[in-house]
DNA sequence: TAGATTGTTAATCGATTAACAATC
DNA sequence: TAGATTGTTAATCGATTAACAATC
């Protein structure tokens, strides 16, 4: 919670990437590494690992390297993966429901608790075990329910609405897989999720391949 | 195809955003923009902007600013979307199933025209209309269809076997939602897509939210 | 023409990499 | 202890912003 120096979104953003690496190799059985090592098998320098990492306090030691049982849990830690985040989703759907039954999510820690959808079909259906409303019971439910995270996905003219009723409910975080892009917001933060976007850019790859 | 400056990864990145906000604009009817009323828009600087568009040519006018419609459909062919790329996916999970039913890749010019699973289940069936192959048939069907980009959604310990095949038949880009990293490849362009990344970096956040 | 706004060069800022003394 | 490898400072590199002459 209490930040000394301001600790750059880059950094923050490369902080998954080692948490995943770190996860595979833990799985693995291998006990410590070096930043040399792992920046070999990352693709990076290491000395941007070692820059990283000492962000967030001196995880290694001199001549040994960083023994990755604890770095794992230490960046666990950063990253809140420790914790439990009350989740809910907004729009049930294609990309909705798809997130309501990965597993991952839950894995990490974020626990989808209800879904809301508009469509009457599916209203008071469940879908992998977790009950679909009304999105007009939204409020209600979370003022009885404490959220942490709302998922969004609807549409582009649905979203701005939306996005403004989940923060004027006290939720922290918008996890937004919507086409319409949210500006951050100071009462609450935003994740904007633009899967075209990453397509786009391997197709303009495609074609400018030297 | 000729580039001759080299031109950076963070304006190639930045490009599929400013497509969205031109197709909105024009969407809305909107002629012209300045660098300065779209910064506004977007959040960004307009020195941003212009920089970013003259790596590509001279789209403004000065006095002027920019013509929503003729820049836009200048981004659309920078970044492709108005060619045609074939597209199969492999690994018809969660994510795959999803990706199959998403209307956005054709309406960018992805067509899907296969799938492949090894679920036996499933081979033989449909997916939006799509055809499930099984997995073993990928080579077979790659050589008599030629196939520009296969998006991968398969677990972990597949992920590596299987993008080496799909590089080896010709397919020129790999969109890959598996949760191994692919490191890039000569033969292959890759785009690396961790849906959890974007989610644990919004749990920091609302951790570290000053 | 006068005003507006670009294209582009120069200045600044921040992030990455290199280097090495500290230290396990 | 000697060797290895970190933590951290300094140097480099690249990206962003500012400024302004060119020009519509």
């Amino acid at each position: 919670m209490t930040d000394k120096k301001k600790i750059s979104i880059a950094v923050i953003r490369r902080l998954p990437r080692y948490y995943r690496y770190l996860a595979d190799l833990n799985k693995a059985g291998v006990q410590r590494i070096s930043s040399g090592d792992l920046s070999k098998k990352m693709g990076v320098t290491a000395s941007q690992i070692r820059q990283d990492l000492n962000c967030f306090g001196g995880y290694g030691q001199q001549g040994y390297g960083y023994n990755i049982k604890s770095l794992y849990s230490e960046i666990s830690g950063i990253l809140g993966v420790t914790e439990k985040f009350k989740t809910v989703i907004i729009g049930a759907g294609n990309i909705g429901q798809a997130l309501a039954h990965y597993p991952n999510l839950s894995a990490r820690g974020y626990d989808i608790t209800a879904i809301f959808d508009i469509n009457p079909a599916i209203i008071g259906s469940k879908i992998n075990g977790v009950e679909v409303y009304h999105t007009d019971k939204l409020e209600t439910y979370i003022a009885k329910h404490k959220t942490d995270i709302a998922i969004l996905s609807v549409p582009f003219d649905q979203t701005r609405a939306l996005a403004e009723r989940v923060a004027k409910c006290g939720v922290k975080g918008l996890w937004n897989f919507s086409p319409m892009d949210l500006q951050i917001d100071r009462d609450i933060v935003i994740e904007n999720v633009h899967l075209t976007d990453s397509l786009m850019v391997l197709g303009y790859m495609i074609n400018h391949k030297d």
